[in-house]
DNA sequence: CTGTCAATTGACACGATGTCAAGTAAATTG
DNA sequence: CAATTTACTTGACATCGTGTCAATTGACAG
């Protein structure tokens, strides 16, 4: 409870993003993030009862850091929905090379350990719930192409969006973050906005 | 080198894919494969290196007795630009669900193991240039949308057609493997033909 | 001075992979 | 038929990473 306990809590999240930023997510054991805190391995488990919660922990943590919810949010502000999607677009894809290393570690996690999959699957459904939004103000515009429903097109946006395929673009296509945004936007222009 | 030698290299595989299309290629351990396959766990590293030799060479066998190359070569006879990408997003389509179970433990395997990485990423390669052939086919068609590059389009198509996508649309959203075909040939249509 | 709290150290269990040596049983060969 | 080879078995053991436990230390607070 004391502000020192809070700090060696902070600096064990500290050290785990750091560790894992670097290291896209791979290979990072509970000893590095115990070194790189400058306490022993042990000792971590003091603050953290596992793995998985300190991955869960950290990315609540880095979510403030980042003020992600505010940036999110801040595209429902758009006056028109094609403006909203636009924004939402470029929020999330700026976001995510922000997280993708602790990303890449919760994911990872997921096949083996139920909360930490819980705790990505709620991230995600969160995103989700941006994408529903956008969909919708285009709706509500008028502006949604008939191709898809609305289920369907926020399916295939928040699809689209995944992590998955930003890293795919990225890493293995060798898109830059701008070509990535860019393209996002004008493939959800051609998907769902009526010509 | 004896027929007994081949059948039970094989039984083993055969016991890997069994269990990984059961398990969704989650928690399929070692000793599981050698349980099934009738024989000591000891007895599998006789025939396989170690673990991520024997996921390959299961991905390999899995090849051939689905025959997947003639299904997705097939695809390069349709006559039409068109009638080549909707052949080729069906072929492969309908290809997924029965990699899916090995497929998961590659691509889980490829965090860790460097050779399991290499073989998934071979096969993703490979699944490119049928992207890159069908973008190539629209092209001579003068069907290819200007909104982007055939480069651009080729890694668009072939994220769009990922394995993660596929799990993300089918598990997730609770598409049926219709809907998935469907969607994925009228959003390629919107994104890549022109009007 | 005494208790509490954070952290340390060393030891250890577990699960999974992978290795090694010795032994067996059946088929193959001289 | 006897010797050898082949495929496999058994049991033991190393390694790595996670997670636990008990005993100890050092600081700080009442």
């Amino acid at each position: 409870m004391s502000s020192d306990n809070l700090s060696t809590k902070n600096r064990i999240l500290q050290a785990a993003l750091d560790l894992l930023e670097t290291s896209h997510g791979k290979g990072v054991r509970m000893s590095d993030i115990a070194k790189r805190a400058g306490i022993s391995r042990q000792a971590v488990y003091l603050h953290y009862e596992n793995r998985a919660a300190l991955l869960i922990a950290a990315t609540k943590y880095l979510d403030d850091l980042k003020d992600s919810n505010a940036r999110l949010l801040a595209s429902r502000t758009a006056s028109t929905g094609m403006q909203r999607l636009d924004a939402y677009i470029e929020a999330w894809g700026e976001y995510i090379p922000e997280i993708y290393g602790v990303a890449k570690a919760l994911m990872a996690m997921s096949d083996t350990d139920e909360a930490a999959y819980a705790a990505w699957d709620d991230r995600m459904q969160a995103m989700r719930e941006g994408c529903a939004a956008a969909i919708e103000a285009l709706h509500r515009d008028n502006m949604l192409s008939p191709t898809f429903s609305s289920e369907h097109a926020t399916d295939i946006l928040w699809t689209q969006l995944s992590v998955r395929n930003w890293e795919q673009l990225t890493q293995q296509c060798g898109w830059t973050q701008a070509q990535y945004i860019a393209a996002q936007k004008k493939l959800a222009h051609t998907c769902f906005v009526k010509a």
